[in-house]
DNA sequence: GTGGTCTAGACCACG
DNA sequence: GTGGTCTAGACCACC
């Protein structure tokens, strides 16, 4: 299990959280249909509160990246994550857009990038 | 002069503002030396708080892309904008990864970045 | 017998076996007087825990779209089903406005409900 | 200013809220742009917590029903309400579809619906 | 003053 | 024991 948090960050818990339970699926630590920590068991691990890893859990949730089953737990979603659909694109190339813009402004290459 | 605000956007109305003056100097549209408006009647053009671009000129200010200077006003930096260093890429690098790791995972491949 | 479960579904699981009991005595698939299989029996074909079948054919019964009887097990009524009360009525009606209310304030026009 | 809670309703408070505004802009109670009260003071008049109304505002707002405006508050969306869509549609069936089966199980006829 | 976030503690439905 | 809901109280960013 591979969560680490910055606490003191401007970053909210919860969307951390979030981003590093997709990078753990996307580079297959969580596998499709595999069972995460339930909310308390998280939230203690992490030192947080209950509610935090909640919202992170419904974030996902909404996302289709998850399952929440009322009893039985959270796992990875078994169809594997969700496609990008057009409103997802929309919204990444306007939150992308800001950044790029400022990096090219700066002189970063497109090598610098990765 | 080109700024147009979504006051309904998630995003703080002085980030917005600081994001589209970068813009305009990537694009030619300020050039280096060039004057812009003053915080108060920006303010007044915009229609908003005289503090918010206030803060907005702090913040590109701080990153050296304009000059404040008590009598002639506020410029674009004369020198061009600033070269990135590694501050910069760090934070830039923080803020790009969760995107890029989330888009990566949603099938975006590269071509739709762009 | 036709029941399917969504486990990971957010209606509880007592909740779609009674709709769907409902739903086979609907189309003719359970006649009055036929029997249901019993509790224990039930809950292993659908791999389920005991109480929670007990669950939905206790609101069957309440219902009276089912008898239990403690020797011969549990049958569909053999009157048929239930007739609408006002009870019922006000519960339906409770139910189905909101619904409707937000179907119409959204453009559903009368086709598009069936 | 229109909201009725039933507190010892099976029906979760912030849902209760959410339908009873969704019902005030169908009825033209609430016009697109027009302002809906604060968190705070929304909470105070139906006397619960902050946090349950501020439940019910992210739903329509995720929705597309209202805008949040950080600071200047909550407003009925000025598009006014959305569009159903295939989501929608798809769920909106899925709810309804085991109201009427038993609705017509147990002899409602179709002027008994409204 | 506004909404956003986090914490803490409680009760409930479900299985 | 699980997630869902509600309450209470706090601090922060924004304007």
């Amino acid at each position: 299990m591979l969560v680490e948090l910055a606490l003191q960050s401007d970053i909210p818990i919860y969307m951390q959280i979030r981003t590093q339970i997709i990078e753990d699926i996307a580079t297959g630590e969580f596998k499709p249909g595999e069972a995460l920590p339930s909310v308390r068991k998280f939230a203690e691990d992490l030192g947080i509160n209950l509610h935090t890893v909640n919202k992170a859990y419904t974030l996902l949730k909404q996302d289709e990246f998850i399952q929440v089953h009322r009893q039985k737990g959270v796992v990875v979603h078994p169809d594997g994550p969700p496609k990008a659909n057009t409103t997802y694109l929309t919204q990444l190339s306007t939150e992308l857009r800001p950044m790029i813009v400022e990096a090219i402004c700066r002189g970063v290459d497109e090598e610098g990038f990765f």
